[in-house]
DNA sequence: ACCCAGAATGAATGAATGTTCATTCTTGAT
DNA sequence: ATCAAGAATGAACATTCATTCATTCTGGGT
């Protein structure tokens, strides 16, 4: 770990390395978005202080206020950087050509929004924590809800073209996408405050099971 | 409005009456849940005073903590009132004979589900402000979880009568269940966070649609 | 008419939290 | 070696908020 140039003073006998570090702009918002996304997840929304962040991010507490102007700041970056994450990661499923069968891009696409390990646990407490806020605050709507309209519209040019390919009639691709939006969503809910009764595996399932009956000659 | 008796010193210039009222426990607690209701859904979970909330009710600060112990319980109550009445509502009409057709009574179930006014809008606000907190407070969790389990369970068994009646083959009863409910509350996400981009009316279309799809010759 | 149990009040208290800024420290250029 | 630019620190400050409690007031019982 340590390299070969360490000096004497750096092997500190308890704390890792209490050395003063400048590092880039950059590199720090970045440090301290992921410590308040950590934050959210553990403590919730409304328990999060600046001190909680800070130390999280191993950094001191007037830093944050160096780098993003204020709390509220933080937090607006925050959900601004898991929003176009999420939705940044969609969008290059769909709109990607690396997957020319539709069917398989369909799963692929699902593989995403209901895949992942830990990490994906605590982004869908972050989502969630904000959209408890949104109806009173219009700051968060509008950063969800711009990134949610691309996303929407997307998802409605892939089952455009699904039932043209399959030739699907008596189906309105904006209706069901709305429909496997809004799905996803409610799963995303019932795996975070009902994970007891709704494994990720069985979630897998019912989503599959709604992509099956709309597009029964893409899916299984 | 003031009544015959009032006295000289009754007639404020402009409030509405200062007197001090004393009523009993049981009314004093449901006018602090429903402030509180209405401060949750325009101000945020987070942004909740005990100040606001006793002032949106017209009360002393003091009152609050007389009733419920703490600011904590009060929230705890307030998220338990929201629940009950909103998954009573449901199971109300699903193991009530009221409506001996199965899918008129699918039809009833959407209308509670997806209908009302501005009421509506506000239970919604605060169900999703406690959604957010979820993740991080157990308490709220356990509230959710044995209320929403309860719910699951008519609506599975309600779509188990439906698909014998119907002589539906390949569908499972369950599966079906954790998909509608997902699509309601995803739903509800998408009234909440994007009115604009989400209508009622396509909402209710969007979830029928759905219930069409599964059960064909209960629903239009 | 009087009384008192207990409901209601709101000023006061103390703890928690966001923000500031004088100071310290690091780094790369000279 | 020296220096300046600016990154990082954290004690101090001002504010906000939940909670307390001494006091006031109300209404039913006698």
């Amino acid at each position: 770990m340590a390299d070969a140039l360490g000096t004497v003073t750096e092997t500190l006998p308890e704390a890792v390395s209490k050395r003063r570090q400048i590092r880039p702009k950059a590199e720090r918002r970045q440090q301290l978005i992921d410590a308040t996304i950590r934050c959210i997840a553990q403590h919730g929304l409304s328990a999060v202080t600046m001190q909680m962040v800070t130390r999280e991010a191993g950094l001191s507490v007037g830093i944050a206020n160096l780098h993003f102007e204020s709390k509220d700041n933080l937090l607006k970056e925050t959900l601004r950087f898991v929003a176009e994450e999420y939705h940044g990661g969609q969008i290059e499923i769909m709109e990607g050509d690396d997957i020319p069968d539709l069917g398989a891009r369909l799963d692929a696409l699902l593989d995403f929004q209901l895949g992942r390990g830990v990490t994906q646990r605590q982004k869908m407490s972050v989502w969630f924590a904000y959209y408890g806020e949104a109806g009173a605050r219009p700051v968060y709507q509008k950063i969800v809800s711009t990134v949610d309209k691309l996303a929407a519209q997307k998802l409605e040019a892939l089952f455009t073209n699904i039932i043209r390919e399959g030739d699907y009639c008596g189906v309105d691709a904006r209706e069901l996408a709305t429909g496997y939006s809004a799905l996803i969503d409610g799963l995303h809910l019932g795996l975070l405050v009902t994970p007891r009764e709704l494994s990720k595996r069985r979630a897998r399932g019912v989503a599959r099971d709604f992509l099956r009956r709309a597009f029964p000659q893409h899916i299984r």
